[in-house]
DNA sequence: TCCATTTACATAGCTTGCTATATTATATTG
DNA sequence: CAATATAATATAGCAAGCTATGTAAATGGA
């Protein structure tokens, strides 16, 4: 059987989401931010006070790899955790300050980082890479796990 | 200003990559094979006894992160580091018998893998999305980091 | 009402990525 | 030929992903 690495979508996918993710922790490290805080973050500044469950399923990571991840985020003075007053189990996460402020600059860098990538490409070539990724995504992520 | 994660391509990417190699651990793993050593393989299955400089430049990672997978594969029997005659530095990598038996296999799990993830899009849109990515990392290595 | 179950989050331990730095062997240069 | 520079790999330490399991609070059925 013959195999080769260029055409192999996961091999180029991973290779793809690391260059992303070192240029992005490049630009928002200086700014106090770490990258596995974006993600979080984003979510945050659209609706401030999410549980940890609901960052969860919006992030589509594990709850214990966000648990770490806040912990993290909260150690740099990003959030707070607040036991909600109803249930006590539950944590409300809440942004500081110092996060409110960092939100333009975040979305500046972000936004830098994905048009650098994209320079070669046309609009519509643009606009087609992510209809398809996203194509994709939906489709793992509603198709059995491994069949 | 606005931003939506739905179409950032960083965010985008990042989830794309870890759903495919969750998918593709979870296949090979019970035949041996860790996640992480799967890059590596597929290049000594197509040319043994690479030093791991060599390795390093195929792969895109840096070398810490190549040294310490080495290591975790040597403890899993899948290869031995050997050094180089001529220049006491070189470590030439070979694959163990194991190694090399699990060759065909792996191709197959990997194929399952990207088959499953595209099984949605017509052969004209896989190929446009590997081309689509293959033109964005080329410009991102090549580019300067941060500009 | 009480005990079992479920729910929300935390902790432990591992992998795989990174940067910075140490180590050791070869090459170069005065 | 010794001193220095460069090259190949190793080590240390951290981040962020994962699975498995622990803990504390809320819920629900006998």
């Amino acid at each position: 059987m013959d195999f080769r690495t260029e055409t192999s979508l996961g091999y180029v996918v991973n290779h793809f989401a690391r260059l992303m993710a070192r240029d992005l922790e490049a630009r928002i490290k200086p700014h106090g931010m770490a990258l596995g805080a974006f993600p979080a973050l984003l979510h945050l500044w659209e609706k401030d006070g999410l549980t940890q469950k609901e960052l969860v399923a919006k992030l589509g990571i594990e709850q214990p790899t966000l648990a770490a991840t806040l912990t993290r985020m909260e150690r740099d003075g990003l959030v707070t955790r607040q036991r909600d007053a109803g249930d006590g189990r539950v944590q409300r996460i809440r942004l500081t300050d110092k996060a409110r402020a960092l939100r333009e600059l975040a979305y500046a860098e972000a936004t830098a980082v994905n048009a650098r990538a994209v320079a070669g490409l046309t609009e519509a070539e643009q606009q087609q890479l992510l209809t398809l990724m996203g194509r994709v995504i939906s489709s793992l992520e509603t198709t059995p796990g491994s069949d």
